[in-house]
DNA sequence: CATTGTAATTGATATGGATCAAGGCTGGTA
DNA sequence: TACCAGCCTTGATCCATATCAATTACAATG
């Protein structure tokens, strides 16, 4: 791979003018703060659907931002099988786990494509300690994490099947909100098979939820385009 | 609830002297700053089974260090029902997932009885600003329970009832060997009803593993006492 | 435009674990 | 020492979801 391939190429963008410095690291930053962020990173490129970001066992201590697009990140069980650990969406980062490891604990892969921003761990936590504004953030995301983890626990230990495709979907409808885009009609990224690892379903039974929902009328689904028709019904279904 | 009650009485030892200190956030620390963190440290307190540590919803931005004994943390459904999310044994560190907001968004109750010690964030957080390698640790055991959580969504997405079981007595056996304490024979402090809220399961179903395991000479279980008779079976059947 | 491979749907059947319903053990208490 | 309450175990039955087996619908490719 030389240093012209698209996917190592560095986009001109940086953190001082993207539009996603409110849901990203770099929130609440000063205009100096910014730059030295932006020194930090070290390179935003272009992924396409299955390129892996980093893999488990990787020794690159980095964490990613997703500039646009979305990735997915996944462990692999001891008997080979894939599990799903989490979608992310532009804004969000990557890569949060293997903090402590000199290695990646688990892997992400582009689900289409998409730009991601690189931060080297090393150069991070070092101007963390020089802007305590960025380590608060930082800790603010993990924490984040986790909760998002536990509510996952949750879904998985008590919810039925209907509860948590309907939950899968709210979830993905707020954080399309939360980017400004439209949070009743989206497409996803991510294939049923995904959905369904991801949810500790089949894919025969999150196809025939998402069938059913569209019979009665709760959304319309074509393929992968995601119309929520009723949001009130959406949100009853996901907990009842 | 005075100050004299044993509750809030706080103990002599200090991290300087505990035996924890290698499991717990200070390892590694120089000696003078043993004495910085111990001054953070607000009280070391016994409680007792069923007695809060914190609540969902507490504003006491605090972590706590279990000394001795064991505690849970759960969260509460929209339906009211508990969930529990961990388990928690000497030199564990608890609350980790409320960092980010002002508030706790789990709960944690006390096993049995426990020495625990609280550390109030703010302080902590300023401490972490002079002490850098309490800082990487303190990442390192938030970055630990991300890795413990992923482990958990897989288990709860993949495994049977068998290998929930199997996998969760494997976990206690390797946390009580890490504390120098025997691996293959200990007490359960929890209930069935815990263990097996927090593995998915119905309490029937963890009985009757339990007595399977106990028929197959995997375990001799005697209500709350385990004894792992069979180690290598054990670890087959958490993989199988 | 036809071809082919992959993803998604749909139907039929099987089954692991939940639920319902008793009964037994144990540790605390008067 | 007997009683009680909570925890645990055991048995019978049911059901939600997995699994197996086709079929259909795209999207990519030449």
């Amino acid at each position: 791979m030389t240093e012209t391939n698209v996917s190592f190429r560095a986009l001109s963008a940086s953190c001082k003018t993207c539009s996603l410095a409110e849901l990203c690291l770099p929130r609440g930053l000063q205009a100096e703060e910014f730059q030295r962020l932006d020194d930090v990173i070290k390179a935003r490129r272009v992924v396409h659907a299955g390129d892996l970001l980093f893999k488990e066992g990787n020794d690159n201590r980095s964490i990613y931002a997703v500039r646009s697009g979305s990735v997915k990140t996944f462990a692999i069980t001891e008997s080979g099988e894939e599990q799903v650990l989490g979608f992310h969406l532009p804004g969000e980062i990557v890569g949060l786990a293997g903090l402590d490891e000199s290695i990646h604990n688990c892997s992400s892969k582009a689900l289409e494509t998409s730009s991601i921003c690189e931060m080297p761990l090393d150069d991070l936590e070092d101007i963390c300690l020089q802007i305590p504004s960025l380590q608060k953030q930082l800790l603010k995301l993990i924490s984040r994490e986790i909760s998002q983890d536990h509510k996952m626990l949750l879904l998985l230990a008590k919810k039925n099947s209907d509860q948590r495709v309907a939950t899968f979907l709210l979830s993905l409808s707020g954080r399309f909100k939360l980017r400004g885009l439209s949070s009743e009609s989206f497409m996803l990224s991510m294939s049923r098979q995904d959905i369904a690892n991801y949810l500790g379903l089949a894919v025969e039974t999150v196809s025939r939820i998402l069938t059913k929902f569209g019979d009665d009328n709760i959304v319309e689904v074509t393929r992968r385009s995601i119309q929520i028709v009723d949001h009130d019904r959406l949100l009853e279904v996901a907990s009842t």
